[in-house]
DNA sequence: TTGCCATTGTTGAAAGTTTCACAATCGCAT
DNA sequence: ATGCGATTGTGAAACTTTCAACAATGGCAA
């Protein structure tokens, strides 16, 4: 992993804070206010040990014989992915899929806000899409620049995820991820992660019978 | 992992081979014939000695000084995972999401066909989206088993996956991948997979700097 | 206050995963 | 036919991750 490697904490460490993170944002909203690496870990299907390894190296967050204050908690791991402050991410593609990702609630209170909807389609350029008027790919540069965005969502056809994706990274995108079926390749300090239900449905056919 | 744990081979080298496959069917789209586990490793970027490694766990499918026969490969690995079949896919929730994933032409030649699509607001039940009908949440026991279908594709709201992925494995549903941002329990036999672009975010924005 | 139960943080051991390094061998050019 | 460069498959080593176990400690009840 790239850049702020911070304390050599092991990335797959960083990848379960976000789950820990929602869980404990669920507990919360049932009406919790404390709560365990047990409990936790019941929920998650993560053993209740490893669970209290991975927080452990951010610091000493529970107390004996107690467990976990969820507040407290939340607020820490928050800080620690640095989702206490709210992220701007521009949309590239507006398929079916960016739209349905440029209408999704989901992000809202969890550190993220989408702020643009880009595409190339001649169509939809114009478009008003929930909030968003479309804007054309070519002007991604310039408001990438201009606005600071560091973060970027690839829902375009395979062919061009390559190429928007360089021209992202051009423009200042330091994270990408990329719903397009295919692997892309971008600079060691650019973060990039992929979504690809096939994958994910591939993996499990594996393990059926018949 | 559960079940068919084929002659014990790791569950992450499982994971790993949808996206050999992926890159291995893009090589041939290109015009290739024959690959190596280096190129295969530099487009994933894996080491080769990994893919060599993941590739042996099920035959010796390449041969030295020449590498490896790309539709040679893809045969098999299709047939590793079981995706030289279709499998029927139910989508259940027609909001955007739903929407876009019954749209979405990215199952097709992977091995998955979205059969049915599902939701219980009276707004939508009835209506067509794409080549559906959207059908009641009540009728998925009866449909599914009538069917056979194994897989189903859960993006329905964080307040209702559990329940309906308790109805879609009382219904026979062996898969599930769950587009809802919670984490749900299902039994043992029943394989399970989430897809949370929040997560993936909270996990890159750790690496950001600012 | 004392004792008891629950729970953390941490150590070290066990299990799992990746990488290294090289013999075996293939195809091609000479 | 021979030699050469490329590439696989694999056993052993290095590294990473998970798990089990337990001392330390907090809160509560008696």
């Amino acid at each position: 992993m790239s850049a702020r490697s911070q304390a050599d904490i092991p990335d797959i460490v960083i990848g379960r804070l976000p789950l820990y993170l929602r869980a404990l944002r669920r507990l919360q909203q049932e009406g919790n206010s404390v709560t365990s690496s047990h409990e936790l870990g019941r929920r998650l299907d993560i053993s209740s040990a490893q669970i209290r390894k991975d927080l452990s190296h951010f610091g000493g967050f529970g107390k004996q014989g107690t467990g976990y204050q969820i507040e407290f908690l939340i607020d820490r791991l928050q800080a620690v992915l640095q989702v206490n402050q709210e992220w701007m991410v521009a949309v590239v593609g507006a398929g079916n899929l960016g739209i349905a990702i440029s209408h999704y609630r989901g992000f809202q209170d969890r550190g993220f806000r989408i702020a643009h909807l880009f595409d190339n389609s001649r169509r939809k350029i114009g478009q008003q899409i929930g909030n968003f008027e479309v804007q054309p790919v070519s002007s991604i540069r310039e408001i990438i620049r201009r606005e600071g965005i560091k973060i970027a969502m690839l829902a375009v056809p395979a062919e061009e995820a390559q190429n928007v994706a360089d021209q992202l990274v051009d423009a200042g995108v330091q994270a990408i991820l990329n719903y397009a079926p295919i692997n892309i390749n971008v600079p060691p300090h650019v973060q990039i992660q992929y979504i690809d239900p096939v994958t994910h449905l591939q993996h499990m056919t594996f393990y059926l019978d018949g």
